[in-house]
DNA sequence: AGAATGTATACGCCTTGACGAATACGAATG
DNA sequence: CATTCGTATTCGTCAAGGCGTATACATTCT
């Protein structure tokens, strides 16, 4: 319980877990749209296993980070909550742009060549397209 | 946001909020059912000030403390179901429990001796009597 | 005024965790 | 097999914060 709350405070994780919303992310993704170096996403995604907020699935080279919801109603409630909140934060949504943009015309991201599309946000930018 | 997890994030502090529920208490009661030593609960009760999440109101020497909505309402909601979810856990229940009983047979906690009763649950223990 | 009481703060110690930099691992590719 | 590329981990450093102890502050009582 109080491990679930010291996993949602911090800014960065924050950021991690609105990406992902209700989709499945590649790391490198993050990377890009986080802008900081790559070690420091990829702790905070260990972080947030260790946690038991998210859950990987390995694609070749490229890992794939999604939310997985606690075993505890109340404690699912409380992230869906979060999840919502963190969609009023401007600087939110903007990382999500960025993310969309970022699936939409992977050419202006050189970093992203051949990387895989989130799951969800696939069938989204197609339509965004 | 990151803050109002931060301060979550903490056993202690969550205890805390869970006795205040939609009471003031004073802090010799947190004191009395918490059991650390004073300055524990003091230090814990000035972090949940500077995040805004409870408010002081001073009555003669005692410090009667509760908790105050935040201004956002995705906020409000998350803190109350938090609320809601540490009434499910069983030592969260048994600190309430200590507390009610605390103030309906105060000769038993000498140290509580001519301490104000809790607000609310002033009338809840008469009940309970 | 001085003592007693409830509460808050200061201090030193220690752990947790955030960071950048360097390095290690694992899968694909030549 | 060596290399490349995506990702994870390690290391050293540093700031935040939790704790116990001692002390300061504020109010009340004598």
């Amino acid at each position: 319980m109080q491990q679930f709350f010291q996993a949602l405070g911090d800014n960065t994780r924050l950021r991690l877990l609105n990406l992902m919303g209700d989709q499945e992310v590649c790391v490198c993704y993050f990377v890009e749209i986080l802008g900081g170096p790559q070690p420091k996403i990829s702790r905070h995604l260990a972080y947030l296993r260790k946690a038991g907020m998210v859950s990987v699935r390995r694609e070749g080279k490229w890992m794939h980070y999604r939310i997985v919801m606690p075993p505890h109603l109340g404690a699912t409630q409380i992230l869906r909550q979060t999840l919502d909140w963190l969609k009023e934060d401007k600087a939110m949504q903007a990382d999500k742009a960025r993310l969309t943009k970022a699936c939409c015309s992977p050419s202006k991201y050189p970093a992203l060549e051949g990387a895989p599309l989130p799951s969800v946000v696939a069938e989204q930018c197609c339509e965004a397209c």
